[in-house]
RNA sequence: GCGAGAGUGGCGGAACGGCAGACGCGCGGGACUUAGGAUCCCGUGGGGAAACCCGUGCAGGUUCGAGUCCUGCCUCUCGCACCA
């Protein structure tokens, strides 16, 4: 049984999305008079259904957009989809739809919950980027990447997902496993696409510094992501032969403590190892298996260390000594040189190995504390003196690591390298739904790119889903067979699609000329536009999309398409919503209802999918907070809470759950507190209409102390309400302030009695009502026709406060005696020192507290408070 | 281990070094109702009859005054991690 509404939202937010519409409010003015604003929040993927924890960013962002439409600004708040991806493949292999026909749908509903939820864009811009317009001009940026040889084919090592079948980047493997489904990721060679980020590493890294208006958060852990560290590579040569192993290491002032050398099963220089080795034989069976061990499983701290010695030795460098070269798991090909020079003395992973293998343990740094009888227990890996250093005795550590570099090069044996733990980025998929790499492969002429002006290479539609570990592509032989761009001669397509983070490193230079058949984007309006003014979106892009985003700016930047190379001056990322999710050992995620939810607040930890007798001893529930998502079932609709207390209740409580930037736990039932709150101020501002024609009269004489005060407040809370605009977007504080403020309102009201009162209850209204509006935009154009204003709220300028009313007339001063509170004083607002201390002395209270004391020291803080320190 | 952040009522959360707990939920009481899980009003950190006292993870420190600043811990969250 539906309540009546506190209020007719439904009529009111219907009436308010029609006037928008009309208006073109959200509408883009490209050129004109005002300053630019590009708001962009991250596009969606079309997986169906927004919940909740994804309106927090698309409200965050409205509130602001909406705001600037009123400070005058040209804003340009455009909307998409990143439409390409697995989920919809998947969807499709399951026998449901075509992926293009169910992301269609997808972004359909979408679309009309944005719409719902108030959240305007200027939809002429919107783009997919699943639409051969353009992916097309995906494909382009891709030739550009390949032609400046920043894109490349190579057989790699890969991290394949088997359920999936498809290769992953390195950033979509979390914990060893898939992203998506969790699935443990094995290890394969396969050829690949890659782009050369790495190439980039050191400038993705120092225009982090000039990134000061993004969250530390994420600077600081993009910066980790790229992880550059600074060494020296050295040479070991083999003993007896030409070759040398190459070694990485950050602590060249080790380099006299090496007792062995290990390398990775991969190592170029395995075979040439094995001829030389007797043990040729067992050394090939290691590396065999040890290569078959994913990365994960070899680099996690706690797996076994394992290793053979090769029976060959190498000559260190400088310190001259033969030592063991072994090859072990828990080197990897893909980091440094693949070769590691071992010190037990001073690197925690080589003592273990050198314990486990009884390898000698040789101290060349003197700890602070000497070296413990029996020698050491552990690796000391700070800083001290260099010993058994040959030449380098005696000098610090640090100095050492110095002399050591340079002697090395000096010599010819070593050279100073930086290394990043940045990879390159696999951007090859074998899957159908996603961009098609634009690449021929010519029996005569190799990899030759597909000409620009035969783009886009169009995804067929009849293809078959299932997945095999080859891309759907190669088994449609219309799309394969195909006729080399340089030779003319018969020729085979790359069937590989690109990954979708190549879609969404550009897209924001898209919205600008959505349609333009021409060109990827209007280089004058992106130079106009760019770089986005504020970009919102979740923290868990934090690394990937912004990296690469900024690897594709400043590559175009590069090849002189455009002129910046930072896309985004300011970031947000607002924190996630979470919400109480239920798990039982048996039966997995079970899926949010009211029902479970009851279930568990009756205490009951028994799982309720468990109903038969055996119930007492079904496994336990598992109740923990957990960020939204469908695997857990516990996502909120909004649809359900929009129908009950209305987008704007919605809105309003979305924003004021906590500060944006942190993680809030979503709870249904408090809605209900911003719903009374609007029904309240709707029934206020109704009440009071529109205010009638003022006299002379209202101007010249003032309003009685209520009123006064409610003007005050009104303006007081219009300073604050901008300032939170301007940084930081703390809306919560906001909205609480708005909450203090009509109800210091609607108190007054009754109270007015002449047309100054009215006057000033008229303003306070106005300002409130204009303050309401970014948040609540849909009553906001009801209580502002209702009071008198015209057209949309939002064409109406942003109010300023006026410094004199925001400031209070009378300010209560706290009167402590040995710092604790004891009296209070009302002083006008301007009171001096002076003034202040004589009434503060004169205070009956602090007469008693004082009684028969010494007052020590008096502390006067004007508008604040006077301690009195007694003795 | 490295990096970032957070610990405040029953809950979400407020507090330029200056009245701790704004605002909201919940809860208690009342009003209005045939009725209420609607709405409105009042109350709501703990102890105490009161005066007052005690309270912001722990231990110190600076200060007239510390949730806030400093030192050392503890716990939790997030990111990275045998990274050579």
């Amino acid at each position: 049984m539906a309540a009546r509404p506190l209020y007719p939202f439904a009529e009111i937010e219907a009436r308010a999305r029609v006037l928008w519409e009309k208006e073109e409010l959200f509408r883009a003015r490209l050129k004109g008079p005002g300053r630019k604003f590009y708001a962009l929040m991250m596009f969606p993927y079309p997986s169906g259904h927004l919940h909740v924890g994804h309106g927090r960013n698309y409200i965050l962002g409205d509130a602001l957009v909406r705001h600037r439409l009123t400070r005058g600004d040209r804003v340009l708040s455009p909307m998409g989809w990143d439409a390409f991806g697995l989920p919809a493949e998947n969807a499709a292999i399951k026998g449901g739809k075509h992926p293009r026909v169910s992301t269609l749908e997808n972004i359909a509903r979408m679309k009309e919950q944005l719409r719902r939820w108030g959240c305007g864009y200027d939809w002429t811009r919107e783009i997919a980027a699943c639409h051969p317009g353009y992916y097309r001009w995906t494909q382009w940026m891709f030739l550009q990447l390949f032609k400046a040889g920043l894109a490349y084919r190579k057989r790699a090592p890969v991290n394949w997902c088997p359920s999936c079948a498809t290769v992953l980047a390195n950033e979509q493997v979390i914990d060893g496993q898939c992203e998506r489904c969790g699935t443990e990721v094995e290890p394969r060679d396969l050829e690949q696409w890659f782009f050369k980020i790495t190439a980039y590493a050191q400038r993705l890294l120092d225009d982090l510094g000039r990134l000061d208006r993004w969250p530390d958060r994420v600077v600081a852990m993009q910066r980790n992501w790229i992880g550059r560290s600074e060494g020296v590579e050295l040479d070991f040569p083999l003993v007896p032969g030409a070759e040398v192993v190459r070694c990485f290491t950050t602590r060249p002032d080790t380099l006299y403590g090496v007792t062995f050398v290990a390398m990775a099963p991969e190592h170029p220089l395995l075979d040439r190892v094995c001829q030389g080795s007797p043990r040729g034989e067992a050394i090939r069976a290691f590396a065999a298996r040890a290569r078959r061990q994913s990365f994960l499983e070899r680099a996690s701290a706690d797996a076994p260390k394992e290793g053979i010695d090769t029976g060959v030795k190498v000559r260190t460098p400088l310190s001259d000594r033969l030592v063991p070269l072994w090859v072990v798991n828990y080197v990897l090909p893909e980091v440094g040189t693949g070769a590691v020079m071992g010190v037990p003395a001073h690197d925690e992973r080589d003592f273990a190995f050198a314990n486990a293998h009884d390898l000698p343990v040789q101290v060349v740094i003197e700890p602070p504390d000497g070296v413990p009888e029996g020698g050491l227990r552990e690796a000391y890996t700070g800083p001290g003196r260099q010993t058994n250093s040959g030449a380098f005795d005696g000098l610090p550590s640090t100095e050492g690591w110095q002399r050591i570099a340079e002697e090395s090069e000096r010599r010819g044996v070593g050279r100073r390298a930086v290394t990043y733990r940045l990879r390159d980025w696999l951007i090859s998929r074998q899957r159908y739904w996603g961009a098609p790499i634009p690449i021929v492969s010519c029996g005569r002429c190799g990899l030759v790119p597909v000409p620009e002006e035969a783009l886009p290479v169009l995804l067929p539609e009849d293809v078959e889903f299932r997945p095999t570990g080859e891309s759907p592509l190669a088994r449609s032989p219309a799309f394969v067979e195909t006729s080399c761009p340089r030779c003319g001669g018969k020729a085979r397509r790359e069937t590989d699609t690109m990954d979708t983070f190549v879609d969404s490193s550009w897209y924001f230079l898209r919205y600008l000329s959505p349609r333009d058949e021409t060109r990827p984007f209007d280089r004058a309006l992106v130079e106009r536009w760019l770089p986005v003014d504020q970009y919102i979106g979740g923290v868990e892009h934090a690394i990937l999309h912004l990296l690469y985003a900024r690897f594709f700016t400043k590559v175009l930047h590069d090849l002189g398409h455009v002129g910046f190379d930072e896309p985004f001056a300011a970031l947000f990322t607002q924190g996630l919503i979470t919400k109480t999710a239920y798990h039982c050992p048996e039966h997995g995620w079970l899926a949010w209802s009211p029902a479970l939810e009851a279930h568990v607040a009756s205490g009951s930890r028994v799982c309720p999918e468990t109903t038969h007798a055996r119930s007492a001893e079904a496994p336990p529930l598992h109740v923990s907070l957990h960020k939204m998502s469908k695997s857990k079932g516990n996502t909120v609709a909004p649809e359900p809470l929009i129908e009950r207390f209305g987008a704007d209740a919605v809105r309003l409580y979305t924003l004021f759950v906590g500060p944006p930037e942190k993680e809030a736990e979503w709870d249904d039932a408090a809605i209900v507190g911003q719903y009374r709150f609007l029904g309240r101020v709707h029934d206020l501002v109704h009440s009071l209409g529109k205010p009638a024609a003022e006299g002379p009269e209202a101007r010249s004489e003032s309003p009685s102390p209520p009123l006064e005060a409610a003007l005050r407040s009104a303006h007081a809370a219009l300073r604050s309400v901008t300032e939170d605009f301007e940084e930081g977007f703390h809306f919560n504080t906001a909205i609480a302030r708005l909450h203090s403020l009509f109800d210091d309102v609607g108190k007054a009201a009754p109270l007015a009695r002449t047309p100054a009162d009215r006057r000033a209850l008229a303003e306070a209204v106005r300002l409130g009502v204009q303050m309401l509006a970014p948040f609540a935009p849909h009553v906001a154009e009801d209580l502002w026709s209702a009071s008198g204003g015209s057209g949309s709220i939002f064409r109406a300028p942003w109010p300023e406060h006026d410094p004199g009313l925001a400031a209070a007339r009378e300010v209560e001063i706290v009167l402590q005696v040995n710092g604790r509170v004891r009296s209070r004083l009302l002083v006008p607002a301007g009171a001096g020192e002076e003034e202040i201390r004589a009434r503060a002395i004169a205070d009956e209270r602090v007469r008693e507290w004082t009684a028969g004391k010494t007052v020590a020291k008096t502390i006067v803080v004007p508008g604040k408070l006077v301690n009195f320190v007694v003795r």
